[in-house]
DNA sequence: TTGAAAGCGGTACCAG
DNA sequence: CTGGTACCGCTTTCAA
């Protein structure tokens, strides 16, 4: 039901039509030089005959792949899948193909991944994050193709990036904290050397909190990423055994907080007025839980969107503006009723 | 940063190391002929150059490009995200590379992607459902490499399938409903023509209401797929208004039953005691809620991993075993509060 | 406007 | 075990 028979090439519609190859070739890509309608009957040739363009020949001898490769930690996450599918739509716009590898967190995966990736002679290379192995770098910078660093602002960009702070991010939410009464501050991420950006979120969080003089310590590290409700419900349950008098915990990602929200509650504990939560994603969930969960919009679909749209214009026709790394729109502080106790 | 100089070929290897490209490529390839002294010598002076394999040009003489293409409605929906992951990995294991494209619930969106990632001589396809345009259906019959279908049970399978029935899903859970006492029962899906899954889950939903004798129009459509919470939500509301005395709904994701619960606990309505209610899809958050929520296990993950390993089975050396569809482990409900009303 | 020949960067095949 | 040669399917180039 579906093996291998000899599936026709351009010259045998060229014989068909009773033409050479060339004129076929021209044909096809709309080349103006080819009479409409010779054009016309070549084309109705090639699609009666099942005719499919071969593009890893084209590409061998025009050494364009129309690839772009992407890197991500896990496409098992509401903010990667809405990057990865804006940096898809903007590309295929312009005629590009998305080659997605994941890396599960790992920049060794990361590494071997690129190196299979380059393989393919992409035109592009999108990376998530700014922290990779000497050996991914020097991939890289071999490569001698653009390379974008996302959701992050790298300490040592490689090239091109399109995030921002998650530091900030962190910051941000740790003021909103404050200044909204709480006291006894703390944040449920991943393990240490795994989630980068959390980390980064995290450490800003913690930044921001002692520059008020509270205490910094209060860090719970739930496991491996990608962190989900379970390990919050989890993590939640060791944040009020560790240090019971806590009154608002920021979660390293929305998951996360709703799956700690929900343990506090299913002990009686009384959200927000016992104990303030705060996630980051908004994640379509947090609107709509009770209370709803104040978060960071990190504006991911955007990030692959500008990223996409970098991309087209590096490869794209010689522009009159050079294409610049883009910081976006920054992340967006959503407040809501689990940090400020206002009713829905 | 980043420009175009002459990525170093084989040849210039081969030139490096005094020996011809063939010897290059075997020892690159890791064939036994090569001395292994030679091979190391090889592999350091490639390596020391940066050279980077040419996929494209070994695809042309050996015909076997490695690439597995695959279409799914969203990324942004756990459900296929789990299954492309799965899929993903198993594929890696064996060397295959997944080309993945999108089709926004959009049949002729399809046909437009598949058209595209042929041109890419994909060694296998997969699709999502069963389906599909004439025209799809076409290119792949002429395409004559092997074809799967997931997440269905396909009425004109094309090649092989890996799926279940989504009507039989719906029917099931509607079967739970009734035991469970409720009588007046509704469905809360995407508008028709859209998610053809989704609507074999409520036509199987309301089959199995109907043969208990009751009430088989109340259907609610909640607009075009992605649905969330916010449709979710939406559609609760409107549910009230047009039957205000149902007493159950069965909604076509979890996103959107986890919505529609949140707007009847904010209009007062409880839940179960007024109105149960059952998602599909078995996301992470129907766990956490409160009630938890009522969902069917489609096992995502095992589809992806079963399509994966059915492709390297067809791909792979000759087996003994002639390769068949495969239907998996069948969706699995997965009792909660929503609807049972049994404390947590 | 069209076609013939060469070549993109590898590997199959066969000779040595 | 190693190398020469042809060729995968298409497009560039140049001549007609």
């Amino acid at each position: 039901m579906s093996n291998r028979k000899a599936l026709p090439r351009m010259a045998d519609v060229a014989k068909a039509a009773g033409v050479s190859s060339m004129t076929v070739s021209r044909a096809l890509r709309g080349d103006a030089s080819v009479t409409e309608t010779r054009r016309a009957d070549i084309l109705k040739i090639a699609q009666e005959m099942g005719y499919i363009l071969n593009r890893g020949a084209s590409e061998l001898r025009t050494r364009r792949t129309g690839f772009v490769a992407v890197t991500v930690p896990s496409i098992n996450n509401p903010n990667f899948a809405d990057s990865v599918r804006g940096l898809t739509d903007v590309l295929e716009q312009v005629g590009l193909q998305v080659l997605l590898g994941f890396t599960d967190y790992s920049v060794d995966d990361e590494e071997r991944m690129i190196g299979q990736l380059l393989r393919r002679k992409p035109e592009a290379l999108v990376v998530t994050g700014g922290t990779h192995t000497d050996g991914a770098r020097a991939l890289l910078a071999n490569a001698s193709i653009p390379v974008v660093e996302t959701w992050d602002e790298p300490d040592a960009p490689i090239g091109y990036s399109v995030g921002f702070s998650n530091a900030d991010a962190g910051a941000r939410m740790a003021r909103h904290l404050i200044k909204h009464g709480r006291r006894r501050i703390a944040f449920i991420g991943c393990d240490t050397g795994t989630d980068f950006r959390g980390e980064a979120r995290s450490r800003g969080f913690f930044e921001s909190v002692g520059q008020y003089g509270l205490e910094t310590h209060r860090l719970i590290e739930a496991g491996k990423p990608p962190l989900g409700a379970q390990e919050g419900a989890q993590a939640a349950k060791t944040l009020l055994e560790t240090y019971p008098d806590t009154d608002a915990v920021m979660c390293v990602a929305d998951s996360v907080a709703f799956g700690a929200m929900t343990a506090f509650q299913r002990l009686g504990i009384a959200v927000p007025d016992q104990i303030a939560i705060a996630g980051f994603g908004a994640y379509d969930v947090s609107a709509f839980t009770t209370p709803a969960i104040t978060t960071i919009e990190p504006h991911a679909l955007q990030i692959g969107v500008l990223t996409g749209k970098l991309i087209a214009r590096l490869l794209g026709p010689e522009s009159d503006e050079p294409p610049v790394s883009h910081t976006g729109r920054a992340p967006t502080l959503i407040m809501r009723e689990s940090t400020t106790g206002d009713s829905a």
